[in-house]
DNA sequence: TTCCATCGCGGAAGCGCTCTCTGGGGATTT
DNA sequence: AAATCCCCAGAGAGCGCTTCCGCGATGGAA
């Protein structure tokens, strides 16, 4: 191809007999255009096989018919390992596919956009003000990313996945994490464990703190003033050697709450190398039920963590506020659920 | 923001003095300008905030500095499970970071597009033909999926991340699949197993097909004309009953070889509940050295699969092209490499 | 029948940018 | 000193599209 020119409105005007403007009309709406001509029209598009030309379109129409998935992050090179581990992690591709659930019936496209430096956060947000995306859902990964309140400054309809760090009055949407470590209290203690434990995420993460919080405070309602804690890392390998930890401090566990499934994977090992039974000796309560919830044996039993709905309901959020800029910051709020297996 | 109109080149143009041209000159290439004039007009630029229209350069310029990232499938609907497994999946998400790591460097931004329908892959070719992005990064997800020859015929840069399923002139890089099925088998004939089996993957996946052809050739090599077969579907819970199937049946293995990571950590799940030693009893070779290889216990000793740097060749491939569209059709084939760890 | 409101369509003006073309001034050459 | 060349900056023409404006035709009301 290449050599032959791509047809434009004017040739489809042409072919069908009628002006541009007409063209233009019929495939942007129906509005006050002859059905006939409507007619005439579309099987000149057909025949010329017309695409429109978005870069024109959205050099009028001020709209690029594009929403930006952001990443803000404070890694600067793409070999970093962290990065490597983030997209490795299902994490960012149930993020993915819950923003293309929503964007893809709506013909909009996504634009994946990784920010590191404050250099790059600050001309994402001049190419987001300059039309490069009509609004964007944002991952902000460190604790103080200047990037929510730049968004929010620069009057761009974004809206994060999580809660941000620092308070900024931007849409978001959240899980309420400690409810999480509530409903894993309460299954604990309703099947009558009563010394528990808990194998935490990194301190520095917020959802990590909260699940902890939830728990701690569930507990403490029940009479259960303290109980034993080992901070992992949200990796297998961490969960595997705090419950190592764990056991060893504090032998007659017999029930521990683990900040993720993967950690939770992880314990499970620990357990069963140390012959210690699930749930028989010790009931085991992860949290995300992901993959490795049911890839482990016993199969978890854990708090769902609805990472798809909640991006795609990010993404609502996002558009909402493209079709209407006068909306006022919202946030909401997901509630856990418990999902009961095997291992409590 | 919104209120106020948002500087253009004119108003650059103007606070420093000079004409659009001079400016745009300044901006984009360094040649034919005063370098006096090129300080002013950068501080013009600095002073009024400019950022530039991409869609109107776009439209000249006819280069969008977008590739996109495709994914071709038969699934028409978000909700599918399919579909949610896929994102879920590292697999997607270690592509897309390959793609970035290349992209981010250059400049380039990232469309991610998913096609199910025909309708789709058709409306696609066509957007992209109109250049709504200048290349194409394809996974093509199903045996007979007819996008590779369309975004041939339209003339479209685009190389495929996997061999295409049907013979089809487009660029395209793989993983000799066969020589990693052969590594297996030669490591472990190498440390003295002579009752081999294996769990391969779904038959209509190409690249698992040649694991067990790569396997078996090698097997022969070495005078072992026949071995138990077991197939999966590459999850965990397959890989799990399929060892139990082999164990069933053949009792005297003493090494096999999983077509994938996340299989083999259910295969030594399995062995484990038989009490079967690994690598004492039977030795287990995986396949991807993906996080699951690492999670696994005792660790899988596996083939590596460089998928991100498979990933970032591939775009690579398209950048070239999109620069010179008059390059042939290349293709590269990444060797495995053997990680060995403690399973075999 | 006549007048006005309404509706459908074409003309034309740009959206913000790149790039060719042209002109003018300084440097180089004869 | 005159002629030549080169190089740099400005003017202007679009890229393909949407949309305002206005005109003619049509339908209903007087």
């Amino acid at each position: 191809m290449s050599e032959k020119r791509r047809p434009t409105l004017e040739d489809v005007a042409e072919a069908a007999g009628v002006s541009r403007a007409t063209v233009s009309r019929v495939i942007n709406r129906v509005r006050n255009v002859d059905p006939k001509l409507h007619e005439i029209v579309w099987q000149a598009v057909d025949a010329t096989g017309y695409v429109p030309n978005r870069a024109a379109r959205s050099l009028v129409t001020r709209r690029s018919g594009t929403v930006a998935l952001v990443v803000s992050d404070a890694v600067s090179h793409d070999d970093d390992p962290f990065m490597r581990r983030f997209f490795a992690d299902p994490f960012f591709g149930r993020i993915v596919g819950g923003v293309m659930s929503v964007l893809r019936p709506k013909g909009v496209q996504l634009a994946l956009q990784i920010v590191g430096t404050q250099e790059a956060r600050t001309r994402l947000v001049g190419d987001l003000g300059q039309g490069q995306a009509d609004g964007a859902v944002v991952l902000s990964l460190h604790p103080d990313d200047t990037l929510p309140q730049q968004l929010c400054d620069a009057g761009i309809a974004a809206a994060l996945v999580g809660r941000p760090a620092q308070p900024v009055p931007i849409s978001y949407v959240d899980l309420a994490n400690d409810a999480g470590g509530a409903l894993a209290a309460e299954h604990l203690l309703g099947r009558g464990c009563t010394r528990l434990g808990m194998i935490t995420g990194p301190a520095h993460v917020p959802a990590s703190q909260d699940r902890l919080t939830g728990f701690r405070q569930a507990l403490a309602r029940h009479g259960h003033a303290w109980f034993p804690i080992a901070e992992g890392g949200f990796t297998y390998e961490s969960g595997e050697s705090a419950m190592l930890a764990l056991m060893a401090e504090h032998p007659g566990l017999d029930g521990v709450f683990v900040a993720n499934d993967l950690m939770a994977q992880g314990a499970l090992m620990a357990l069963r190398t140390r012959d210690v039974r699930v749930p028989g000796d010790v009931a085991v309560v992860g949290f995300d039920d992901s993959s490795a919830a049911l890839d482990a044996r016993p199969q978890l039993t854990t708090v769902r963590h609805p990472l798809e709905d909640m991006a795609a309901e990010t993404t609502r959020l996002v558009l909402a506020r493209i079709d209407d800029p006068s909306l006022r910051v919202e946030s909401v709020i997901f509630d856990p659920k418990l999902v009961v297996r095997q291992s409590a």
